[in-house]
DNA sequence: ATGGTAGGTATCCTA
């Protein structure tokens, strides 16, 4: 059976009535994960999310800020939350698809403007829950697990995911020591680029612009925030991936854009 | 080198 699942950082999931409907209408999920959604769970949206046909659900939200769910047409099995950094940040959701296929919804902190752990609490908590989720895998190594790791990494790797490399080499998201850590928690678990095994990494490829940009189109100032991973038991699966570009230009917009892998399982 | 916009909460923090 072909599952397609979408991940979105939406900046509030109470203001993104208009662009949740263009997603269904036009990419049709069957999974759906948000990150910041920057709602508690007692006000959450339920009703908008059952009209766009998604039975199943799983939030994890918290008073404005962070917050992340899952939306399904299927079944969701086992849902838990991960708590990191001795933090209760809503940053981690986790959730078990049709045929065992473990879901990992992640939003990663921005890391705040200095790129200094010693000097900027945000950065260190950027790299402290990077190295606490590549050892937790780690140490949890399957070879037999089918998983999908995905979400805002806030994390640009590749020198095609920015806009320019050489300006963004001290910018927090394209940092060497952010893309040593990304990688890190990538090796963690043989993690497989789903969407860089789909389109060429020497490809520019971008799911976010900032809203500060006058024409976020024409200046293109734009960085690979968001991913898709897959275990390389379920990495034989991956049919296609989509960076949903256009939705940027949408009314009322995030300043992400989905990203959607198929899977044939 | 700087400031630009958006969102949430309550007058400033985060991205």
């Amino acid at each position: 059976m072909r599952l397609s699942i979408t991940t979105w950082n939406a900046n509030s999931v109470r203001l993104r009535e208009p662009p949740l409907r263009r997603i269904v209408a036009e990419i049709d999920p069957d999974v759906l994960c948000l990150q910041e959604t920057k709602v508690e769970d007692g006000k959450f949206p339920h009703g908008l999310v059952t009209e766009l046909g998604f039975e199943h659900r799983f939030v994890h939200g918290q008073k404005g800020y962070h917050g992340v769910a899952v939306f399904s047409k299927l079944p969701l099995a086992n849902c838990r939350t991960h708590k990191w950094c001795g933090i209760e940040d809503s940053r981690h959701a986790v959730c078990e698809l049709a045929g065992g296929i473990e879901l990992h919804n992640l939003y990663i902190p921005a890391g705040g403007d200095v790129p200094d752990p010693d000097e900027n609490p945000k950065f260190r908590h950027k790299l402290q829950m990077l190295d606490e989720l590549s050892d937790w895998f780690a140490d949890n190594r399957d070879d037999r697990r089918r998983a999908v790791l995905l979400g805002d990494l806030n994390i640009a790797p590749l020198e095609t995911d920015v806009w320019s490399h050489k300006q963004l080499l001290s910018v927090v998201s394209h940092t060497p020591v952010e893309v040593e850590r990304l990688g890190r928690l990538q090796a963690s678990h043989g993690w497989v680029d789903a969407v860089r095994e789909i389109i060429p990494p020497e490809q520019k490829l971008f799911s976010w612009w900032s809203y500060r940009n006058r024409d976020w189109n024409a200046s293109d100032r734009g960085r690979r925030l968001d991913h898709i991973w897959l275990t390389p038991a379920l990495a034989p699966a991956l049919r296609d991936a989509a960076v949903k570009r256009e939705a940027r230009g949408w009314e009322q917009p995030s300043d992400h854009v989905p990203v959607t892998v198929e899977l044939e399982i």
